[in-house]
RNA sequence: GUCCCCAUCGUCUAGUCAGGCCUAGGACACCGGCCUUUCACGCCGGCGACAGGGGUUCAAAUCCCCUUGGGGACGCCA
């Protein structure tokens, strides 16, 4: 077990949490830390709790919380306790803020905004560090006495230690230890002048309350964790375990936001453009994970059973889309996973996206779960393996669902318009395909076989043109399987139409 | 600017902690070939990396130091 010298702690039922704020979607950095933690959570028979962040009320929104439950629930991700609301947990934050007051651990600082800002660009303009100098910390008691008296407005400040040799340190499960000096550790503030307590306090408040053992979360919390466990240890609390994962970042280079690098990173997306959920999920896996044996491809469970927190990676990893690029409109990887799921995965349970996408695009009849049954099975089944998404099936498979398809220029230019005389012999082959008793794969080809040598032409370019004239495309499945598939209908109407695609001379 | 972290193919990574099995392995992408009525799939092959410099050692991708590069944190944001 990967459990640091926390005695008692091994025996302790795990208890992780996603703890995200709704101040903007869910996007894929996120989803990572969500799933590592779910991961965690399953592969200990554990908890995953999943709580929301709101303190910050200027830019908290109820649709982002919405947005951050149909993200985990599309992912698969369920979550054992909450949605928490941190708000709701204000008057703990506050008790707490009032115990380290009282026992000399925190003070209160009547600086305003306004003088501080002036100090913090005084400091950048001479090119030194900015710290607050903690001037507060030493003010009279009547002083104190007075101000609030009169009603000054303050914040409650943390009084990190002093002593220069004081340090603070933790043994990450993916960083292994850290230590920082205090020094380096400002007094930082807990609670805003208006009364309303600030992440750093209420993060650390509510993992205690929620008996979180292990905190998992991105690399920019690790510089806040020394604070954390600051405020643990003037409470008497024992911390949890710290694993730190590497950031994902862009092709730049630079830290995924949502603001930045707009919907591509968003979870939504990926829901829109047709990914599976589970294909996403196991991308994200080893965005900064590996197994052992070098296996990229897992079930839940197996991944469940395979992931390990000790072989997280400690580099950054990048997100690797490029922007403009249409065929690979995200990271290539992300989207041979994608493929790879929608060709092996079993039918039954391919098949509920699909209708989905299918619903979504006006394409569904109810009959595909009836009398069609069968056929949808095997159409899709034909298809998706040339597929890199589920939207693919409601385009590039238009024609097996519809008769309303486009044709593509290319395709009716290389395989019809280069052999005029397709505009006499695809109504006639129609002619001879109607009088099929059995049409199968086999019945046609023979037709085709035999049509072409009666013609004397080669049969790829009765194949090729009938491809055209029936898909509209140049490229698809073997044209006969294709064939048995749309149809002896479809097939023979379609062909009986096909003159119109090519002009007379 | 200060503090912290990181560094293997274009990207994700194995190998680093316990130095030799590494003329550095896999995956994606890309290129070529085979298969074939097309496109995919599949199979075969190719391209392609230990950031640089010093040490330590019989031996360094692996340990140490420096440099460089990249990232993160420095809010009355979370």
């Amino acid at each position: 077990m990967t459990h640091i010298s926390h005695g008692t702690e091994s025996t302790m039922q795990v208890r992780v949490r996603f703890a995200p704020s709704p101040t903007g979607y869910l996007h894929i950095g996120g989803a990572r830390t969500a799933l590592y933690n779910w991961l965690w959570a399953r592969k200990n028979n554990g908890v995953f709790v999943l709580r929301i962040e709101d303190t910050d009320l200027e830019r908290s929104t109820e649709e982002a919380v919405q947005q951050i439950l149909d993200g985990l629930t599309w992912l698969g991700l369920e979550w054992d306790e909450g949605p928490y609301f941190q708000t709701a947990n204000a008057a703990k934050h506050l008790e707490t803020a009032n115990r380290l007051l009282e026992t000399g651990h925190a003070y209160r600082c009547f600086c305003t905004k306004e003088e501080l800002d002036v100090q913090r660009e005084a400091a950048e303009a001479a090119r030194i560090a900015y710290t607050y100098d903690g001037r507060c910390r030493r003010l009279p008691a009547e002083e104190i006495h007075r101000k609030m008296e009169a009603g000054v407005p303050y914040v409650i400040r943390f009084a990190t230690p002093r002593d220069p040799t004081a340090a603070v340190a933790f043994d990450d499960l993916v960083y292994g230890r850290v230590e920082k000096r205090c020094l380096d550790i400002e007094d930082f503030v807990i609670v805003r002048s208006d009364g309303r307590p600030l992440y750093i306090l209420c993060n650390a408040v509510d993992d205690e309350q929620d008996r979180i053992t292990h905190v998992i979360r991105g690399a920019d919390g690790i510089a806040n964790t020394p604070k954390q466990i600051l405020i643990y240890q003037a409470l008497g609390i024992k911390p949890p375990v710290f694993a730190h994962m590497p950031l994902t970042l862009d092709s730049k280079r630079t830290k995924l936001s949502k603001r930045r690098h707009g919907e591509v990173v968003t979870l939504a997306y990926y829901r829109e453009r047709g990914f599976l959920p589970w294909a996403l999920c196991n991308f994200m896996a080893l965005l900064g994970w590996s197994s052992p044996d070098g296996r990229e491809f897992f079930t839940r469970e197996e991944l469940i059973e395979a992931f390990d927190l000790s072989r997280i990676n400690r580099a950054n990893s990048v997100f690797n889309y490029v922007p403009g690029d249409e065929k690979n409109w995200t990271d290539p990887k992300a989207l041979h996973f994608n493929a790879t799921y929608i060709r092996t995965m079993p039918m039954d349970e391919l098949l509920p996206y699909v209708k989905a996408e299918l619903m979504d695009a006006g394409l569904w009849r109810d009959s595909f779960e009836g009398e069609r049954r069968e056929w949808f099975s095997r159409t899709v089944d034909l298809i998706r393996a040339r597929y890199h998404t589920l939207k693919e099936f409601s385009t590039r498979g238009r024609c097996y669902f519809s008769d309303d398809f486009t044709f593509d220029d290319e395709a009716v230019k290389k395989n019809l318009l280069k052999h005029p005389s397709l505009r006499e012999l695809l109504p006639e082959l129609a002619d001879r395909l109607a009088k099929l008793a059995v049409f199968d794969h086999e019945s046609t080809e023979d037709a085709f076989r035999s049509f072409a040598e009666e013609k004397g032409i080669k049969a790829g370019i009765v194949i090729n043109g009938t491809r055209t004239a029936v898909s509209g495309t140049s490229v698809g499945p073997g044209l006969f399987e294709m064939l048995e598939v749309l149809g002896q209908d479809r097939v023979v109407e379609r062909l009986r139409k096909a003159p119109a695609l090519i002009p007379a001379n």
